[in-house]
DNA sequence: TAGATTGTTAATCGATTAACAATC
DNA sequence: TAGATTGTTAATCGATTAACAATC
């Protein structure tokens, strides 16, 4: 926790964190820099800095314990610090993060879902209901929630911004296509699908 | 088309696009570094960088033509480069993707969709028909594609993609949380919404 | 003119890669 | 021992920020 991790680190560790566990899976018993290195198509090098980060020692010619790294990955990126979660709009998106098994074991407790359409309300996802926006307010407060992860559609993405800053959210994890503007205190992720797309796409030209 | 931009040009890219759009709507006759830079939390000196790698000329005291930027950005983007794809799983992600207008617009085709549920099959969803995994190969060929978007479950995503490559597929845009194996020659780029969580949520500590 | 904004260079910062001694 | 792999330092590369002259 102390040690601040730098974002692309994080980014790296989870994708360590997938191919470790498929070598416990196996049953191996170790798991070289070189390995990890060559699946993510990075520089061994880089992958034993990033563990050195970690204070994760291994062993000359032997490599890595695979369960230790597990482990020590789990605990640096806080998967047991669960944190609770609104999904504000109940369309095929909102739907798919609803039942996205990994957030639920990794620290990310999604609660509720939000709509406003009628046909939705007190329909149950994995356990999780789907209430009228007009609730989100007071649930937020009894709940203890300050994410909302923002899946309705562009037109009234901004408004619906805006309820949610007023309703006391202090974290937006934004899927829509829009830009959202927002105080300052408030911490605004966007995920930018277009941009992902684009930056795949250009890699035909190398 | 010449230039390669980098990365993370093309992701600040697509905000500026997003942002000088809104004030093209507002008919506003002028952009500042400083506006886009502000909205972006960015250093404006930036943004002056990103619109020199365009060729971009802006004026003195009064800034850049929205309208002569997102035409540039579009331009340079290669949003009229259409590309032809496959959704492979239309559960709730292949579902959300499918209706993504963003995508549509701006360069990325997606032509049809695949699952294995009978009872998707034959379905429509924006004009798009839900074909069986096994029609994939012949499609593939016969329309041209070779990007394909992986949306299915965890459990399968490593043999579809072993699937996908044997049909010719040459771009696979991972949204499974699978590290995918894949020769060099195929380009796979993992949509890691973990790690996007896990950069956002770690804000708190600043 | 005075002031605001650009274009651009230089300085800083951070991330990746290369190299290699230490270790088992 | 010989060989493979780590841990770590130094070199390189790239991205961001600061600064400021040029411009309108």
């Amino acid at each position: 926790m102390a040690k601040k991790i730098p974002e692309k680190v994080v980014s790296r560790l989870t994708f360590y964190h997938s191919i470790v566990s498929e070598f416990i899976e196996k049953n191996e018993q170790n798991i070289t820099s070189s390995q990890l290195a060559h699946r993510l198509n990075i520089d061994d090098s880089q992958v034993r800095k990033d563990f050195n980060l970690l204070n994760k020692v291994g062993r000359c010619r032997v490599g890595y314990c695979p369960k230790d790294l597990k482990e020590t990955i789990e605990n640096t990126l806080g998967f047991s610090n669960k944190r609770n979660a609104f999904i504000v709009g109940a369309g095929h998106l909102g739907l798919a993060l609803a039942k996205y098994d990994k957030f639920d074991n990794y620290g990310l407790n999604i609660l509720a879902l939000f709509d406003t359409d009628p046909l939705k309300i007190d329909m149950q996802i994995n356990d999780k209901k789907i209430f009228h926006i007009t609730k989100l307010l007071d649930l937020a407060s009894e709940l203890n929630v300050d994410i909302a992860i923002l899946t309705v559609p562009r037109q009234p993405a901004q408004d619906v911004a805006d309820f949610l800053i007023e309703s006391g959210i202090k974290y937006i994890w934004n899927f829509t296509p829009c830009v959202l503007s927002a105080p300052k205190y408030i911490k605004v992720w966007n995920e930018n699908l277009m941009a992902s797309f684009l930056q795949f796409a250009c890699k035909e030209i190398d």
